[in-house]
Order: C-alpha cells, then sequence, then structure tokens
DNA sequence: TGTAAATGTGACCGCCTGGTCACATTTATT
DNA sequence: AATAAATGTGACCAGGCGGTCACATTTACA
C-alpha cells in the first residue's frame, strides 16, 4: 500500500522513516501515535508523509506487515519443523525463534503485541484472517497432532492448551520488561537492538517457563 | 478524592454518574475516554464533573478504587484461607473469586484489566504500591509456602510460577471475551453484570486451566 | 538548456480534547 | 420572604489531531 514515491526513496531515508514509524506506533496506542510528531522527529513536512501512505491507517497496516515479514524468517524455519522433532524440542524452537525476533526486532514485536491487545473486539468475529487467531488455531492443531502421537496429555482441549502457551510467551515478555524495564526503554529509545541483553538469562527464562507447561506445577515423583 | 458535593449526590443519581463512567474508561483507553461524551451520555453539563472531581485523572483514580474495592470484597475470603487448604483448593477458591467478579462486575474488571495493561513502563519501578506487583509478589510468596509444605514443585522460581498463573487468569479472560464477544458486548454496553452467561461453563474453564497448571502438558502416567 | 513530471512543503481546515469560569438555578438558613 | 450558600451550566479557551492542497523545489528527460 505504499506508493511507488515511497518504494523509490533512497533506502537510507526510507530505512530512517520505517524506524521512527516504527517507533511511533510501538511506543504509544493507535489513537495517540502522532503523524505530526512522526514528521517533526524526522525533520520531514507532515504532507511528505502523505505522498508515501494514503492515512494513517495504511502506514499502520504497512509497519504492520513490515513486522510480520520480520518474525516470520526467524520462526518459520522451527515452525517446518513440526513431527521432525519431539513436541516440547519443537515448541521451545519455536519460543526461541519468537525470543531471537524480541531481541533483534523490538519495536516490531512491541507493535505486533501493542496490535494484539488493542484490537477492537469487534473484529473478534472476521479475524480468521487475523495473526492471532489464526496462529492460535495452527498451535491447536499441532498440538492435536502431538497428542496422537502420545507425546501430549489427551486430557485437555488442544484450544485451551494453544491459549495457555500463547499466553506464556506473553508471560514470558512482561517478565523481561519488568525486570530489564531501565535498559530496554533506553535501546528502544534509540531503536537499537536488544542484542546487549544477556541472551543467556532470557534463554533460560523460556526454558524453565517450559518446563514448568510439560511438568506442570505439581511435585514430580521420582 | 471525590468532592462533599459528589458524595452528597443523590444516590440514584452518584450511582449512575459511577455507572457511565466506568463504561466510558472500560471501552476506551484513557486518553480516548471522553469527559464531553460522558456528560452527554448522563444529560448533563460538562462543568458538573469538574464540580466532581478535580480532573481526568482524579475521576480513572476514584474508578480503579471503586472497582478494586468490590473484587476485594469477592476475593478477600479465600484469600484469607491460606494454609487451611490444599494448595489447589485455595487457588480454586482465588480463581472461582475472580471470575465471579468479572461476571457480577464486568466493567470493573475491564477497567481494571485495561489499566493494568496500559499503565505506562515507567511505572515499574515505583510500583510497589501498584496492585499488580503487589498481588504478583503476595502469591509468589505463597507460592513459596507451599513449597515448603511439599504440595508444589520445587523445581522452579516462585516469582516465575506466581507470573504464569496469573497470565492464565488473563488467558481464561481473553478465551471468554473469544467466545462469548457477542453476548458480552451487548451486556457491557447496558451495564449490565454477565451473570445471564452459563456459568457452569465458565467454571469448567477455570477447572481445565488449573488442571493444565497443576499436571502439564505431559503425557500423565498411570 | 528548457520543459515536464515527480517530490517536498507548511499554512490551513474542521474537529475534538481537557479544562475554566462568569453566570443561572436550586437549596438551605435566618 | 430575604439572604446566602451550594450546585448546575455551557460558551469559551488553547492545543493537538488527521487530512488537504496550492505552491516551491528537485529530478528526469529531450
Amino acid at each position: 500500500m505504499p506508493s511507488a514515491t515511497f518504494e523509490n526513496l533512497d533506502p537510507v531515508k526510507q530505512q530512517a522513516f520505517v524506524q521512527a514509524a516504527l517507533q511511533e506506533f510501538a511506543l504509544h496506542p493507535y489513537e495517540e501515535a502522532s503523524l505530526n510528531r512522526l514528521a517533526k522527529q524526522l525533520g520531514i513536512a507532515k504532507g511528505s508523509i502523505y505522498r508515501y501512505f494514503t492515512d494513517k491507517q495504511d502506514l499502520h497496516t504497512y509497519l504492520r506487515q513490515y513486522a510480520t515479514q520480520k518474525k516470520r524468517n526467524l520462526i518459520e524455519g522451527p515452525m517446518a519443523s513440526v513431527g521432525q522433532n519431539h513436541f516440547w524440542a519443537w515448541l521451545e524452537a519455536l519460543f526461541m525463534g519468537g525470543l531471537q525476533f524480541t531481541l533483534q526486532y523490538p519495536l516490531c514485536s512491541a507493535l505486533m503485541l501493542r496490535y494484539e491487545e488493542e484490537r477492537p473486539v469487534q473484529d473478534a468475529a472476521q479475524v480468521l484472517e487475523g495473526f492471532e487467531q489464526e496462529g492460535l488455531t495452527m498451535l491447536s492443531q499441532t498440538i492435536a497432532h502431538y497428542q496422537k502421537l502420545g507425546q501430549v496429555s489427551t486430557h485437555q482441549d488442544p484450544l485451551l492448551m494453544a491459549g495457555l502457551i500463547v499466553q506464556s510467551s506473553r508471560s514470558l515478555y512482561q517478565l523481561f520488561k519488568l525486570k530489564y524495564a531501565p535498559q530496554i526503554k533506553a535501546l528502544l529509545a534509540q531503536g537499537q537492538p536488544l542484542s546487549q541483553l544477556e541472551a543467556g538469562l532470557l534463554q533460560q527464562h523460556v526454558k524453565d517457563t517450559l518446563s514448568l507447561l510439560k511438568h506442570g506445577f505439581n511435585p514430580q515423583q521420582p
């Protein structure tokens, strides 16, 4: 949906534009994100933005697709390995891919998370094409698959399980935000990747959470 | 923080005011919630709102406290029974109290959830007085308590467990919203409680989720 | 170099926001 | 009934928003 003018833009300026726009929409809810501020931040006239995109919605949609693509590149490898690995190996690869995404493209990650949270309820019905629900049913089907292989408990609804897994990944994100708020805020504001954070620590959080999902809270009988 | 004028208001009008205000702040993010719209909805002048509360923040704070009080009434019973019950009985009572709260005061519930989500990150440091973190450390301590009793696995950090539990309750809320979106939306818009929803179904969701947390996703050895 | 197309610009528009305040209206007190 | 205190009101303010468009500037082409 970006105009030809935007596509033909000097790559440096284009990248700067995308970064600043991501920042604007990642740091503020959609309605509060301001194109005036964005233009000022970039040192360009507001009219220019409207040469690139038809309106605010259009820009937001573009950024969402941009972010989705970045994420896809990082997790479609693990995703494709369904059936080749054990369920927990597969899920761990998926989570690690998600973690990589958050570290490498924190603004994209924040943008997507925000959108999932604040998307109006009314969409719920027509959201079949939406990423969240799509991912949910996909994950749910995968779980059902592994249930048949005997690798996952069959006592529960796969959809319920999928929901819990998705929420767990958010729980991880929240934990990171809480634990590393100062560093994250500083890096985010500069649009830098979070790679400087201790990746090993975060990976351990992921493993612990998955272990919790796997074995539950009950004391394990030895 | 409401003025004496508001306290002395005709209880009927006062209740109508609180309901409409809850609706405004529950249905829109803080910045988008409009006092103009609220005044119009109530059929009063905007100036009147400023006779009751000093400003928008003040009103929002009052509503949050109002909602918190309602919730406290419903869950402080179960909360107090720590140590008397088994961990899972205690947790189920807590979740059921939360469910009751959501059914009985859906607007209050939505308001609180919204606030927890959109509270700016910078608060994280000074949030000791905040409800979320307070609840999190409290829950974490309770888990540690039950770990010593041998009722909960000691393989994981209590704080991580607490985070997962809190997130699970949100996962439930999301599930309800997704599954019963049309009914909920209709009832919410009228400010009615959601008691008309099939409570048994929802309680089963709660139990299933708790069972998942308890036993994990692994196939259970018989 | 001259012309035309593409790109950049910022003043301007209508609209909405939170907040104010001089004034009308109602209520309580003497 | 007369006075005073409390309460209700809505025009008005400054500021920000998304969006527009006639015009200036740059680029591309002949």
